[in-house]
RNA sequence: GUCCCCAUCGUCUAGAGGUCAGGACUCCGGCCUUUCAAGCCGGCAACACGGGUUCGAUUCCCGUUGGGGACGCCA
């Protein structure tokens, strides 16, 4: 009888939940949904130093934003109700809580002379590796030939700080990876790597096989930047006599520029910035950032590049020297107005395709998250690297959007204002909002398009004596023609005075009569309105532009274009 | 430097010996139209190179080149 299904995340706390991250989740989730599986999630926290609640608080959400509904870790309340549990007891789920299973297994390693003391400082090893790079040649700790263990383990037991370091056995290792088939790696290029750390704690190699052996995780799909580690953990499991899980390595997700996809990309990024700003104007620089920021933290991240900034710090940088960081983690999209179903499906896309054509022979590749959710597999998990490409997630989210019904429209916006940009719903009430929300259906790539500064929303939101008057459309529109539009202005004013109902259909009536009493076409009047109310040549149709500004505000628009709005 | 992985339009990809090499995104036209969008129609654009194997290679093998990853007491 064949094992059940299970497969698990494990991300290290230790920042958001980024895009590379949250592929590797929406994988591992797809797949076990596919297989009739479980999902597992785990935090790994065995680096003490930088591991963090908080951290850990944001991975949930955002896993659970994305709809990725893990069966067993750690419980959480989401909008569709609690996940996570300990159904099978397997738990707990955090490594920092699992300290005693780890020296079980090392233990058992030690007695038989599987692992062994090291006493190497870290400054000694740096040396070596140093050492052989300049030697050019590869550097492998193995364990000296005349090794005392007796002594070793005396001195171990005396309190003498000390790592444990694997017996990696002598011998050519094959894995069989359901992805990219069988790879085999060399004996002289494995060397015996640390299982328990000098604080104690396990490194990630010896707490990753426990845990799934303990957690029954069947099929382990990761990152390829893992394949390199797989052969450790064969022989661990080897060591052990565990049971060897399926391995499928996914490929990279790149930047643009061709560059790994990585969650320190921001880092990376604010970094250069706040050195150039800080060559530039070292003391106001210094003086902007401190006000939100802690100067020492700051020169900790700025000395040291594997160092991350939390969010907020790296938002304040962001916001005090005027840069815009590029989006990586699955939180930044949510901010950037994408709906979750929308970044499942473009993830998805990355590594992944489902071969099927449809009845115009046009290649599926819209999915909801339920369609994965039976669809996905390994099969057809590709192996080359992947551009992530922000135009086509762009198109993805106009496409969804644009399909939704109004209302879902208009609650899916509401909600994302509610959270980014509460200040936007104040300005529109009623069924001016109502019609706000589906005149920015077709012109909104994202949920955060109708609110932005330069967006096509952007005339509502303005104060009435606030918008600025394009010269190019006040010129064409409104200095123009015989008669110009600013003659047209009063009388369309005092048509727009009478109106009743101030509704699109009987404002589009009541322009299209004045065109037609004037024997113009609508043009001549809808453009010049349009500018004279928006500043601009643009806005959504004339009926709906009118009627979400409401007839006070439209009249008020009105006086204030023909008293300020300059001639060309 | 060592090891490992990868290679179809600019990008994401379909393709599993014989295809006009298909689709999507981007870009460019056109239609629609009171503007901007949306929508619809159309267009540009790819098998990295060199050897094999084969009647026939994008497809199989080898090499070259190019790209990427890993070489931590991080995960």
């Amino acid at each position: 009888m064949s094992e059940p299904v299970v497969t698990r995340f494990a991300p290290s706390p230790t920042g958001h939940l980024h895009v590379g991250g949250a592929r590797t989740a929406l994988f591992n989730w797809a797949l076990a949904r596919q297989l009739g599986g479980r999902f597992l999630l785990r935090i790994e926290d065995t680096d003490q130093a930088r591991s963090s609640a908080d951290a850990v608080r944001g991975i949930l959400e955002d896993l659970a934003w994305l709809g990725l509904d893990w069966d067993e870790g750690p419980e959480f309340e989401t909008a569709t109700g609690p996940v996570g549990g300990d159904e099978r007891g397997v738990g707990p789920f955090f490594q920092s809580e699992r300290k005693d299973r780890y020296d079980a297994a090392i233990d058992s390693l030690i007695e038989r002379d599987l692992a062994y003391p090291a006493f190497e400082s870290p400054e000694e090893l740096d040396a070596l590796r140093r050492e052989a790079r300049a030697a050019k040649r590869n550097f492998r700790y193995r364990r000296a030939d005349g090794f005392d263990r007796d002594a070793a383990l005396r001195r171990a037991r005396d309190g003498e700080p000390h790592v444990m370091r694997f017996r990696m056995p002598e011998e050519e290792i094959e894995v069989e990876d359901r992805i990219l088939g069988q790879i085999s790696f060399g004996e002289d290029q494995l060397d015996d790597f640390v299982v328990r750390k000098r604080d104690g704690f396990p490194t990630y190699h010896l707490a990753v096989v426990v845990d799934d052996e303990a957690m029954g995780v069947s099929h382990v799909l990761r990152g390829q930047e893992h394949l390199g580690n797989t052969p450790r953990h064969v022989a661990l499991q080897r060591a052990l006599g565990y049971r060897e899980p399926v391995y499928a390595h996914l490929p990279v997700i790149f930047n643009p520029d061709g560059s790994k996809m990585s969650k320190r990309d921001k880092d990376k990024a604010a970094r250069l910035a706040v050195r150039e700003a800080l060559a530039e104007d070292e003391d106001g620089t210094r003086a902007r950032l401190a006000e939100d920021l802690d100067l020492s933290v700051l020169d900790g991240w700025l000395a040291d590049k594997k160092t991350q900034l939390s969010g907020g710090d790296l938002g304040s940088i962001e916001q005090r020297l005027g840069l815009e960081l590029p989006g990586i983690d699955v939180e930044d999209f949510r901010r950037g107005g994408y709906l979750p179903e929308v970044v499942v499906n473009f993830l998805a896309l990355l590594g992944w395709s489902s071969g099927r054509k449809d009845a115009e022979g046009k290649d599926v590749e819209r999915f909801a998250p339920s369609e994965l959710a039976k669809e996905f597999n390994l099969e057809r998990v590709g192996r080359g690297n992947a551009k992530f490409d922000r135009a086509k997630l762009l198109a993805f989210s106009q496409e969804t959007l644009g399909g939704q019904s109004d209302a879902a429209f208009q609650a899916a916006w509401e909600g994302w204002c509610t959270r980014y940009e509460p200040e936007a719903l104040r300005c529109l009430e009623g069924s001016a909002r109502d019609r706000f929300a589906t005149a920015m259906k077709p012109r909104s790539r994202t949920l955060a398009e109708p609110t932005a500064p330069d967006g096509p929303g952007a005339f509502a939101l303005v104060g009435d004596d606030a918008y600025g008057f394009d010269p190019k459309a006040v010129g064409k529109f409104l200095d123009k023609g015989e008669p110009s539009g600013r003659q047209l202005l009063p009388e369309l004013r005092d048509t727009l005075a009478e109106l009743e109902p101030f509704e699109p259909e009987a404002i589009e009536a009541a322009m299209g009569a004045v065109a037609e009493a004037r024997g113009l076409g609508m043009g001549k009047v809808a453009q010049p309105l349009r500018v004279a109310l928006t500043g601009r040549a643009a806005s959504p149709a004339l009926g709906d532009t009118l009627a979400i500004l409401g007839r006070e505000r439209v009249l008020r628009r009105i006086e204030r274009c023909l008293a300020d709005c300059p001639t060309t």
